[in-house]
DNA sequence: ATAAACCTAACGAGTGTTCAGTATATACGA
DNA sequence: TCGTATATACTGAACACTCGTTAGGTTTAT
């Protein structure tokens, strides 16, 4: 760190900037609906730079997604990390999950548009370096919760109740018995837990 | 079936026929991955042939999304209907919804189309001609179901429970502990059924 | 001098949409 | 029964625009 050329740090990298910046857009509008005019206008490039920067479109989106899903991951994993009982960690976890879906509407809106993604090869990249991880240690704490029960099912369960709740945000408040706390991540994150906790509680005991 | 003119049943009505081969195509592809030749192409006309039956590329698409989820609509309200338990009658529903989700993928695609669309006219729309009474008929069984559970975020629950898991279809198959069974509907229907009983019905003597 | 980072300008292909015209079938008066 | 008017259901060709991408030139820092 001394004789290196002291350049370090001279400005935020345009790469990342274009990854963050384009990140939202993807999130609200897909694949399809955001242009690459649209990405440099938001970064303040021209198009030409872009290529500069990604060898093409689907890079760029690719690229995108990745970034913006290992933010999240680490935030997601710190949450079932530490101690405390199997339950104490479930409710963490699904209260934290409920919170940043609650939060982070363009994260929501990524995870929504890679599931309905067609592209073969990128489902399965972004499935392996991005929803496994997360899955992995859902799956594990889903082990020590219920081991009589398929863990596999268990675990995108308990992200689906989460997940859904949120993903049908904007129809839920046409559908009857709506009301605003229902929007609240603390009260969907206490529905999910009661239901889980009893569902699960009442088999432990069981032959089964 | 005499003297009318005999011509009966002429031919199927291009419309519906626009609509129905259409809807396949805007599931797989969005929106904006499906163009107006394309549709032309499907059905086998010129695109202006399109511009006689419909307004815009906007009213072929909602009267194709309206008209497929209008097909499923009765199938949903038939598996409710009828006579048996509440629970009898939540039991059939999951395996139905359950069958028609691991069924028909393109309908389970065009939903979450839909819950992604950001024009609020059209999901109101959609909303309200569409979900809202399948929705209505599950609020209600689960109103039966638990009468002290908020009936609301329960029947969404349930939806969730269901169609989350085969939302994930495609990258499920990276997760760990998948096996083959899981993608049979029957077996998902049990899963669900289970956690919900067991779930609601260790609530069911409570004070709460 | 050299390389990284960016711009201007354009290419060809694809987009939703429109307009003038054309078969085909039915309805009507002679 | 015939010809003609009329509405229906389309076609062919184009318009103005946007798309992803690229070639070649320019600035800037080392």
């Amino acid at each position: 760190m001394s004789s290196q050329t002291v350049k370090a740090i001279p400005r935020r990298k345009t790469r990342e900037e274009i990854l963050e910046l384009s990140a939202p857009l993807f999130a609200r509008h897909g694949y399809d609906g955001v242009s690459m005019r649209d990405v440099a206008a938001a970064v303040g490039l021209t198009q030409a730079a872009l290529y500069y920067h990604f060898s093409d479109k689907d890079q760029l989106y690719l690229d995108a997604v990745t970034c913006e899903f290992q933010e999240k991951e680490a935030a997601l994993k710190a949450m079932l990390a530490g101690n405390g009982t199997p339950w104490e960690r479930l409710e963490r976890f699904v209260a934290g999950l409920a919170r940043m879906m609650a939060t982070d509407k363009d994260f929501l809106r990524l995870v929504q548009w890679v599931l309905l993604d067609t592209d073969e090869a990128r489902q399965g990249i972004l499935a392996k370096e991005v929803f496994r991880d997360m899955f992995v240690a859902v799956h594990d704490l889903a082990c020590e919760l219920d081991p009589h029960r398929d863990a596999h099912l268990l675990a995108m369960s308990i992200f689906g109740l989460v997940i859904f709740h949120f993903q049908t945000g904007a129809t839920r408040k046409f559908m009857p018995g709506h009301r605003p706390h229902q929007d609240d991540p603390a009260v969907l994150a206490r529905h999910v837990c009661e239901l889980l906790r009893r569902g699960l509680a009442a088999a432990d005991g069981e032959a089964r």
